[in-house]
RNA sequence: GUGGCUGUAGCUCAGCUUGGUUAGAGCACCAGGUUGUGAUCCUGGGGGUCGCGGGUUCAAAUCCCGUCAGUCACCCCA
């Protein structure tokens, strides 16, 4: 018999990339469900795209430049030119862009995709890997009220704090955080800076900057400052004209102003005031009042605070993004040791640079590489130290609602009574969505993914963005979500709920009335899960 | 694209400086024994082209050159 030799190839798995065997896939789930759970508790819908593009959508955008970090690739005999998507928002905005006109506003969407990149790995880098991406798009409401000139007044820029209307940037940011709080990242580990590039511009105006407002050359600087060594910093500084020093103090103290914000519990009565008149530009018109960017921080670190995230939050004005495209509100999460987690921003101009209308827009994005290296270092991944049926419990209580509702129905709806009411149904959606914590589990230390985490696990909870207060208007909008319960928030806390479906009255189990107060035995986070017709 | 480190059993690694029996350990796996759980414990066993190619040498896992892969950092960062 001829011997016979057996040819073996082997094949190995390209750079950058993971196989995911059965453990792994189900931490890489405990990320990309919780990502999921609190995205549909926050009221964004699910969407997806194609995993490839023409690559024009992505060098239209950031230039030619950027195809040696994209995978591309032609068919066979064919000319145009395809890559694989680098990131969300070209697709996002194109999507958007197309369908703008029959999209309800403000749009709340959410995708967790792959994405891949043709860089060369390190820790936190791969070449593909999960990103998950919130994003709204489109504020109704919101756009009149900040054209309305009372809102903007100077003599009270935090006008707003006491209207308690949702806005985009806080939405987006609530959910982000609601997903670090979630997975048991706390302010201690993560934190949420926030900047404004338009603050930023203000802070280069103190410092005696004022020409290089707008300059690409400084966002760059500063967005890289915290990684420089101070010597090259001064370097790089010099290098394009501006003095490190002087434009730092300037800086740090509009950062003061934001602080004592956010440290004041989101009552602040003199900190622009002060500002201004320190600097002498007391005499503003309404216009350039406008142009200092200081509106829209002012109304949003009160805003977050009111919804229970002032304690991740700090204002920083060097963060400012690389990227070109943010016009506003801009952030990053970050923690001790890593690269940035997630970050993102306003883009009020890109819709319509992908050909749509034009379109505000707020949105992150967060991967699931520096996540997962950020979890494990801090023993906050399941499954960690060998133990499977901890891993699998985990991902079982996510996906059953055991850890909060999944279901992609609100749970609940809120209006409010009157105008004297309108302030109390933003934190009551907001502590609805964050569930109430058991003092057991507390006290045990547990694991965000323990079971007995919650007493009320968190909800999915909606306020209306119509400015109506119509109450069949408000029904239908409820009816439109496919709300399942009408939630009436009046003065004083108490609470009335309506099943949407059959329009009959919801009473407490134990009788009496609904409360918006947690610590009370009525809450209205009482009903998930004891109506079976709810659940 | 540039630089540092790493590559030895299925896994985690020791051995390399200073070349020299048959290349080792723990875990895992297999068999037998003990045993009132398929746990524990005891005994034995299988398993390695020392990433790959070339060079130096009587002799290379060890020294030299090349190459591939991984990883970390730089560049870049959506």
């Amino acid at each position: 018999m001829a011997s016979r030799k057996i040819s073996r190839t082997t094949f190995q798995r390209p750079t950058g990339t993971r196989d995911f065997y059965p453990l792994e896939l189900l931490k890489r789930r405990y990320i990309t469900e919780t990502w999921r759970a609190v995205s549909i508790r926050h009221g964004f819908e699910e969407i997806d795209g194609p995993t490839f593009e023409h690559a024009d959508l992505y060098t239209v955008k950031s230039g030619e430049g950027i195809l040696s970090e994209l995978f591309s690739f032609k068919r066979e005999r064919g000319d145009k030119l395809y890559a694989l998507r680098p990131e969300f928002t070209p697709t996002l905005a194109r999507m958007y862009a197309d369908k703008a006109a029959s999209l309800p506003k403000p749009c709340r969407w959410f995708s967790i995709p792959s994405f891949f990149r043709a860089e060369r790995p390190q820790r936190g880098r791969l070449r593909e890997f999960m990103q998950w991406n919130c994003d709204v798009m489109g504020e109704g409401r919101e756009t009149e009220m900040l054209l309305d000139p009372e809102l903007s007044a100077p003599t009270n820029p935090l006008v707003a704090q006491d209207i308690g209307l949702a806005s985009a940037d806080t939405d987006v940011i609530e959910v982000l955080l609601s997903s670090l709080d979630s997975m048991g990242l706390a302010p201690g580990i993560v934190q949420c800076r926030l900047g404004d590039r338009r603050v930023f511009d203000t802070a280069l105006r103190l410092g005696g900057h004022e020409q290089f407002v707008g300059d690409a050359r400084m966002f760059d600087l500063v967005d890289k400052s915290s990684k420089l060594s101070s010597d090259k910093l001064v370097e790089a500084s010099t290098a394009i004209g501006v003095s490190w020093n002087q434009l730092n103090t300037a800086m740090r103290q509009v950062e003061q102003e934001l602080d004592a914000i956010v440290q004041s519990g989101g009552v602040v009565t003199d900190g622009l005031p002060l500002l201004v008149a320190r600097k002498g530009l007391r005499e503003l018109t309404e216009e350039e009042w406008r142009a200092l960017g200081v509106d829209e921080l002012f109304r949003l670190l009160p805003e977050a605070t009111a919804r229970g995230l002032g304690r991740w939050l700090r204002g920083d004005l060097s963060i400012v993004r690389g990227l070109a495209y943010y016009t506003g509100t801009v952030f990053e999460v970050l923690a001790e040791g890593e690269r940035a987690i997630a970050g993102g921003g306003r883009y009020d101009n890109l819709i319509e640079l992908f050909g749509g209308p034009p379109t505000p827009a707020c949105g992150f994005g967060m991967g699931d590489v520096v996540l997962g290296n950020l979890l494990a270092d801090h023993g906050l991944m399941p499954g960690a130290s060998g133990d499977t049926s901890e891993l699998m419990d985990a991902v079982h209580n996510i996906t059953t609602g055991a850890l909060g509702s999944v279901s992609l129905r609100p749970d609940v709806f809120v209006v409010s009574a009157d105008e004297k009411a309108d302030g109390d149904v933003i934190p009551l959606v907001a502590q609805l969505r964050r569930g109430v914590e058991s003092d057991v589990w507390r006290e045990r230390n547990g694991k965000p993914w323990d079971a007995d985490r919650y007493v009320i696990p968190p909800m999915h909870a909606r306020p209306t963005d119509k400015s109506t207060r119509k109450e069949d208007k408000l029904w239908k909008d409820a009816q439109r979500m496919r709300a399942k319960v009408f939630a009436t928030v009046s003065e004083g806390g108490s609470v009335q709920l309506k099943n949407i479906d059959t329009r009959e009255d919801v009473a407490p189990p134990s009788g009496g009335e609904w409360s918006a107060n947690p610590t009370e035995e009525n809450f209205v986070g009482q009903l998930f899960g004891c109506h079976g017709h709810l659940g």
